[in-house]
Parts: structure tokens; sequence; C-alpha cells
DNA sequence: CTCTTGACTGAGG
DNA sequence: GCCTCAGCCAAGA
């Protein structure tokens, strides 16, 4: 089902939310999901506001599975540290067997 | 309305 | 496998 009355950015916000503890995604992926797979970069500047909304943005990473927003976060290394304490092990911002961790909103849902 | 920016991605060398 | 270029599109000034 395709909530139109939300905003693009409410959209992404929805998805980021439903990724489950110890998984993660692409931007693209989420992109892909709101049928905006074009938008990808749209994703990551919706993101961009998601701090104070609820949303784990740290779940989220580009398709190489490196840590492109943790310079986002208060901290240089929060978002590596939000991620290994779910179970999910980055190194050097790269995350580790991503594509085991990997959560597809597309194919999961 | 126009221009710039950006937490992206895919293709090409 | 690494680097570079181009496309895409929403929001803010």
């Amino acid at each position: 089902m395709h909530q139109e009355t939300l905003n693009f950015f409410d959209k992404v916000y929805d998805v980021a939310r439903l990724i489950p503890y110890g998984k993660v995604t692409s931007y693209g992926a989420i992109a892909k999901y709101l049928g905006a797979v074009r938008s990808a970069r749209m994703v990551g500047y919706a993101m961009n506001g998601s701090v104070g909304k609820d949303v784990p943005a740290h779940r989220v990473v580009n398709r190489n599975g490196l840590l492109t927003g943790k310079q986002h976060f208060d901290g240089t290394n929060l978002m590596q540290q939000l991620l290994e304490s779910e179970g999910i092990k980055v190194i050097d911002n790269q995350v580790q067997d991503f594509g085991k961790v990997f959560w597809d909103p597309g194919k999961e849902l």
C-alpha cells in the first residue's frame, strides 16, 4: 500500500523505522520501495532531518555498506557504535557481512 | 522562477 | 578493484 498522503520525507522515515534490529539497508533500497529508485539521494537528504524523529538512521547506509552518513551524527564514531551494539560488525566505516545483514524493504515487505 | 546542494547509484575507463 | 563522470530529483535561498 502506498501512503501517498505522506510526503516523501515521511515515507522515508516510515520505511526506516521498519528496519529490523541488527539489520541495515541502503538508500537505494528504500527509494526503490517508495517507487523512486532515482531519488536515492533524496532518501539521504530526508534522513538529514531524521534526527529527533525516532528514525534509526544508523541502519541506513549506501549500497556499498559504507557509513557515508556517520558525519551527520554527533560523534565521529557514534553511528558505528550504534550498529555494533546491534551485532553489526563495522570496520573503518564499512559494514562487514553486508550481504547478510542487508534488509531489502522491497523484498521483505 | 532559477540556481545550488546533497547521508546516492550506475556505467565506463 | 579503484577513480571519474553523468543522471536524478526534492528542498531551500
